[in-house]
DNA sequence: CCTTTCATGTCAGTGACTGACATCAACGGT
DNA sequence: ACCGTTGATGTCAGTCACTGACATGAAAGG
């Protein structure tokens, strides 16, 4: 069924697909698609795992002496891990492009990504961090996954992924 | 007709209203609706300017020896003062409700702010800043503005929005 | 063999939007 | 004063995303 709406939306784009025509290509009808899927742009959202536990359990084991900043890092670090063992570069490339062109997947791509920082956010609370460092830590660690994500997928380095994490935080790191 | 769905989003919740109802309160049909408004979501984000061009504008205009992230400080900083000038805290507040009990209108948001991120990106890159850090750059200028303007409509500090400003970069500055 | 459960199909309905066409008032030129 | 244009609005029909209610059928477990 993923299959299926990234062809289609790859053939005719987004907006020219239906629900019902990912449906039929997948050998289903509308119905039980909705059934798998909250809404249409779930279809490629839809992960096993979600990213906010990842960054939560790596916030929550990491060592006593860093700082905030270093444990969020540390954090989407572990979420570029585990994302890169599920998908190759080409296939989140051909993703990317999709929801790129997309002004709709878009935005339900940024939500994901804000549900990932309040992860983090609340994790670092949990951690004894106070505000406002806790959610500028948040922003600032997502700052650097989607810095690090663009980067990877646009093949201009022909780094991994966790590598462009860490390029992206150490050119966080020169900020001034 | 803002004015109509602000009332009816508070009354019964964005879900249960729906652009008829809106467009009905307003003395109009939900046709003429759509013809202002590109969908539901927009009502509480249709505004006289755009807060990407004030941004840009502002790195556009800032001073020779400033680094990146104080040319994008200054730009949100200026969105900041330009957008008192037109909503009351209180407006602001009960505008955030709305959004906050909505991830569809989260979403939105979460767009407006990318994009103004992105136009801080390529204002930054007309100056000759380079990747990653323009990129980075205007990521942490946009979680400064977040936390700055989450802490403004909450009144915990009693400071005003660009005061939250100040604060939350000097906040950024301290993290390590 | 029976019952329960779970995934799916079917169908009708609501609401967000869109395109095509009609209306009508304001406006500028003659 | 008359008329053509323009722009904003109303009307209507249609598509598509999504939902609730009910039926069906296959598999699992006793």
């Amino acid at each position: 069924m993923l299959d299926a709406a990234i062809e289609l939306f790859t053939e005719k784009g987004y907006d020219k697909t239906t629900a019902g025509d990912i449906a039929a290509r997948a050998g289903v009808t509308e119905r039980t698609f909705f059934r798998h899927f909250a809404d249409k742009r779930e279809v490629l959202f839809a992960g096993p795992a979600s990213l906010d536990e990842m960054v939560a359990k790596a916030i929550a084991g990491a060592d006593e002496g860093t700082t905030p900043l270093q444990m969020v890092i540390a954090g989407v670090r572990q979420v570029a891990v585990e994302l890169v063992a599920v998908r190759s570069r080409e296939q989140a490339a051909q993703r990317a492009r999709i929801v790129e062109a997309t002004p709709a997947l878009r935005e339900r791509e940024l939500l994901k990504m804000a549900s990932m920082t309040t992860a983090a956010q609340t994790a670092l609370a949990e951690r004894g961090v106070g505000e406002p460092a806790a959610g500028l830590a948040a922003y600032s660690a997502a700052a650097v996954f989607q810095t690090a994500f663009s980067r990877w997928v646009s093949g201009v380095t022909g780094l991994t992924l966790p590598e462009c994490v860490d390029e992206a935080a150490a050119a966080l790191r020169d900020l001034r």
